[in-house]
DNA sequence: CTGAAAGCGCTAACAT
DNA sequence: ATGTTAGCGCTTTCAG
């Protein structure tokens, strides 16, 4: 018992028997043992994160953000990749909270009805992460997808583009850029445009496909002043491939993109973005998390913190 | 008793009294306390993985391709992030075995003798992943970062390039870039030659700091014809640099990287590069693991598995 | 096929 | 300032 406090730091050892307790500590090799620590004080120090992907970026910035968020705090932050599916998502989530994390962050909030009620019943601090479309279950951090794309296509069009063409990927699994799209049709439709060739790919985001579906755009019609992607990845292939077809951009054909990632601005081409602060969110969500399990409930003033993208690029 | 061998599915238990089980388990939102189960029967289901970074893709692709690598057989990646700090690192290697992980999974061998005793320590299989240059502890999974800079200045000098130039980024935390970069050098030096110009940023790579180097670089001199860079995000900046400056690619300059990222293929101007298959690594890692865990150490014939990246776009 | 006993390594609460 | 007791929720082992 008194090395017990010795080890962790309480106040009431002598300043003698602690020496002696944390040398030997030395000498044995010893490492406490968090399983029992936390069984017996039935509070654990691990932080449950759930992300849909970690071929893109823009999650694992995301979780850097929670991790540094984190740190300090003597939090652990555990991840689990559901590849965009909500059944394995689910899975994961039962998994995770037999560890009895202290909160449990999820990206997005679309999640099924069954996995909301196994959240709920947890009882613990939920935070639905990167989208604002939806009901929370508890806490929300991010921003709303539909009316980025709202915005996008406003800004475009106060630019003057008016013909338009999407290249997209997994959107039934990608869901929020689904509603990046909606929300930029919406806008589209109020105006009485409506995109002039659509591309999808059945495979996730990325550099080569955005290139890929562009040049087969590009193949098909030149009657465009603008593309939207669904994120920066697809449009910097898009940038790619109006260089390789020489064609001008942004003069002549916009590529417009969602996210701001680092590669998007370096770009030889001006290319038009949405900016998402995922480090941030990350770091919010946390700091979030951290106030809301330390008990002190009364500095919490939102459970929903809402972040507002900023466009850049397009004029 | 009974409960908690039918919940687990064990056999000897009458179908009928499991399906009573298994019906309030449901009914009472029964979740498994793995803490509990953990302490009881000495084994975790944990695998502790340490990633300097997460701001560079290649870490979470080998990240996911642990956690597909592990994906069925009931285990669970734990993530920690170290910053290429090994102070950083070490803490985070103490806090994690407190977990008691059934294995630790870290990036490179370059660990200080204290975190290497920690790990001898645990008594865990240790798995050291990515590097193959130093003496692993117990199991390495990787590529030699020095022969992969002497092969690829040696595919350049056969391409005919001469007069090189270097830039990279944070070289005395990311050891294997100098890795890369000492064993480039040698050959140069082999061949009578050396770096004509060399510019280092003091933070991580990026494409933007890459193509500001590139900038400042080719603002100083144009005497070269190619510039191998830390890795292909910083390679891709320089390919934008080009781009921006009406520099013949590869035709006047090469650019040449390191990873063979997805970005880094759908360039506009062929750059080389050094295809490390991170993805591979991560699941080689995660079957070796399985393997030594499931008590069946015949099956592994090798401690230290060696891959050869492929170099592509020199000619 | 089911149950009873003991214990995993630690901490909370209560002595001393 | 240190020690004692009980118990966290489960599994392992041994009995029935």
């Amino acid at each position: 018992m008194t090395a017990s406090r010795a080890l962790r730091g309480a106040a009431d050892v002598s300043k003698e028997t602690r020496e002696k307790v944390l040398q030997q500590a030395e000498r044995l090799n010893y490492v406490g043992n968090r399983l029992a620590l936390s069984l017996s004080s039935q509070r654990t120090n691990l932080v449950a994160v759930v992300v849909p992907s970690m071929s893109n970026i823009v999650f694992p910035e995301m979780l850097a953000g929670i991790s540094a968020g984190l740190r300090g705090s003597g939090m652990q932050a555990v991840f689990g990749i559901s590849d965009y599916d909500m059944a394995k998502e689910r899975e994961i989530i039962r998994d995770m909270l037999s560890w009895r994390p202290a909160a449990i962050i999820v990206t997005g909030l679309d999640q099924p009805a069954e996995t909301v009620r196994m959240l709920q019943n947890a009882a613990i601090p939920v935070i639905q992460l990167m989208d604002l479309d939806g009901t929370p279950i508890d806490f929300n951090v991010g921003l709303s997808h539909g009316k980025a794309g709202e915005e996008m296509a406003k800004a475009l069009l106060a630019a003057g583009r008016r013909r338009f063409g999407y290249i997209g990927s997994a959107i039934d699994r990608d869901l929020r850029a689904g509603k990046r799209k909606a929300g930029f049709e919406k806008v589209l439709r109020e105006s009485g445009l409506a995109f002039v060739d659509e591309r999808f790919n059945a495979a996730y985001s990325s550099v080569a496909h955005g290139k890929r579906l562009s040049m087969s755009m590009l193949a098909a019609t030149r009657d465009l002043d603008c593309i939207y992607y669904s994120n920066d990845d697809m449009a910097t292939g898009g940038a790619f491939a109006c260089l390789e077809l020489g064609i001008s951009s942004p003069a002549e054909i916009l590529i417009a993109g969602f996210n701001g990632l680092d590669v998007a601005s370096a770009l030889p081409v001006r290319i038009a973005t949405s900016i998402s602060p995922r480090r941030q969110m990350g770091e919010v969500a946390a700091a979030l998390l951290l106030a809301a399990s330390s008990g002190d409930g009364s500095q919490i003033s939102e459970k929903i913190i809402a972040f507002t993208p900023e466009i850049t690029g397009v004029d």
